[in-house]
DNA sequence: CTAATATGATACACAAATGTCTCATATTCT
DNA sequence: AGAATATGAGACATTTGTGTATCATATTAG
């Protein structure tokens, strides 16, 4: 029998700890658990009570990272209106959220469910490709996994230009609009 | 008295520990010292000869990639022709290192003459986006920064798309200057 | 050929991180 | 208030990586 399941995690200390985990892998992704438990403000015991090891804290971080974002896009998805609505609203609402999903660029991800969560993004994003191209906004004879990487890197070089200072955060994402569609116009 | 420079090391044995740690690296930058110096080929305590620690294999490996770089940029660099034309002779150039440079992004510089010389380059880019904003190709109102900030990434962009199998090296190239002359225009 | 020395293999000490356990204390639930 | 239990603190063994030293062997240079 697993050690999680014989206890109960109290809310307050889940939160501290994926608040600390997800802030210390941003900044390095060779942080050890003791500096995590630190971080969280919890007993270094606590922190191996609840996850058994490090694979397993970065697999739920990840896990939660990725639903966050799989809900913001969901929460801006209107399959009724135009394409670029609905791509717009997505950058609008991902690029802040940079500072969450930053360490699962640095990630392997090994884990199959988030793969599978992963590549069903790219497959959402595919799918506005493809309707931004019958809507003629951008061109057919640009590969859509060119278009849908383009998607995803610019979500990233917008939120690190906001994070640098360099712009604010409705610029970067009318600026990233602006640049996805003359680029693959 | 440090012990590299009571040792020489053979060109060859140097040749393979920066392969080997290069390639490592690359797949993951937690790899152990022994794990490079199997991969490599050679003992572990001739590793620990020339590199006092991880740290400094790592300065030498950056330094390394940063210069292979720097020269492969220098190389393809025409001041008098149109900036387009550098532009494309730039990615051309080096988009296919994508492979020794990836680990680059996984790592934080912090040896000083590693920014500096990443500086340099992001300078030498500044200035070709100027020199475009003047030639007319690029909009004056897309910040340089921003502007820098795409460069940068779509060489990524394009190699993981060739080495993904999603296009081919030459088509790589052209996509990503029509995507960014476009883009930015 | 011979001397100098770079390398490989091995053993060793050391430090750091991990994972487990116990028990007193704090928190939560009834 | 009292029971149940999650947590914190600390001790402990284990593992893993690191860095050093030694010596025989292979390689190179003179």
């Amino acid at each position: 029998m697993s050690r999680e399941s014989r206890h109960t995690i109290r809310p307050r200390t889940l939160e501290a700890i994926l608040d600390a985990a997800l802030r210390l892998f941003n900044a390095d992704s060779g942080v050890t658990m003791s500096e995590i438990a630190r971080a969280a403000g919890i007993g270094r015991a606590t922190l191996h009570r609840h996850f058994q090891d490090k694979e397993e804290l970065i697999q739920t971080l990840s896990a939660h990272c990725m639903e966050e974002m799989n809900a913001a896009v969901v929460a801006t998805d209107t399959p009724d209106r135009p394409a670029v609505d609905r791509l717009y609203a997505m950058l609008k609402s991902t690029i802040p959220l940079g500072d969450r999903y930053a360490f699962l660029r640095f990630e392997r991800m090994e884990d199959v469910d988030l793969q599978a969560d992963y590549q069903k993004q790219l497959n959402w994003a595919a799918g506005l490709i493809e309707q931004l191209k019958v809507e003629g906004t951008i061109a057919k004879d640009v590969p859509t996994s060119w278009a849908v990487a383009q998607v995803d890197q610019i979500i990233w070089t917008a939120w690190t230009a906001v994070w640098n200072g360099e712009l604010a955060a409705d610029d970067a994402a009318d600026l990233a609009l602006r640049t996805l569609l003359k680029g693959l116009s």
